[in-house]
DNA sequence: ATATTAAAGACTCTTAATATCTATAATATA
DNA sequence: TATATTATAGATATTAAGAGTCTTTAATAT
């Protein structure tokens, strides 16, 4: 069980657009470039957050990526939902009402979403820039 | 992301076991008929069970499967670790050293993995008894 | 000796993730 | 208005991991 690379590259991306200056889009081209990906590629999960309400998009030249003016709230959680979904990480496989195993898995995951959604990535992005 | 169906088996295979009589074996044919698997497919989850030593296996006539002796206080996380081994569910794509974004999920991973860890199958299955 | 059962290895099938390519739509600016 | 630039969308190919089967071998009880 692992986290997708998009997840990955969604992360690091988001992290990277949090520390541009106000205003200032990024292309896909440079994001990409940074990260050693197909700028198509990269551009498939810069989609992503977009419909997510996570980041703004503009075509044309001077376009590119910014971080959604309404949304400097940003926690860890919002990106895995932008780019997994909000799936389960256990179903019980027989799949009766109120397994007892499942119950157990869930609540498990529960703990580990709720820190993902208290840590913020402006948090981070201001760590990284104070290195 | 999800876990695998081996684990799902695996975690409901063991509390079957837990549920049987103290020194009784049960042969993967009657494990594999209750959860609707083929007997060669749930063998290699019962092997792999059996060399984490969660299980005991003996071959033979009357043979078949029974908790391990020494481990009646089996956790989630130790069926878990048998079937899927211990892996990291997020490693920074960059590569970069104490990676801030890797640090976040991995503590959030660490959250899902104590609670695993606590949790322990034999309540479970007292639990199921009682019902 | 025989029947029974687990273990191991080779193999196939399926699915989801990864990634690329091409065409289209939108925007800035000269 | 024309052109260059950039995001979006769709089709398609590639890869890797998980799921599952089949067959052979080894171990044990009776």
């Amino acid at each position: 069980m692992k986290y997708s690379n998009a997840t990955n590259y969604a992360l690091h991306t988001m992290v990277h657009l949090m520390l541009q200056p106000e205003r200032s889009s990024v292309g896909v081209q440079e994001l990409a470039q940074m990260q050693d990906l197909s700028p198509t590629y990269l551009s498939k999960i810069l989609t992503k957050l977009t419909k997510a309400g996570l980041i703004e998009s503009t075509p044309g030249a001077k376009g590119g990526y910014k971080i959604s003016r309404t949304k400097h709230n940003i926690s860890f959680l919002d990106v895995i939902y932008a780019v997994e979904g909000d799936t389960n990480l256990f179903e019980c496989s027989i799949h009766h009402e109120g397994c007892l195993i499942e119950n157990v898995m869930t609540q498990a995951e529960e703990n580990m979403k709720s820190e993902l959604e208290s840590k913020l990535l402006i948090d981070i992005a201001k760590k990284a820039e104070s290195k």
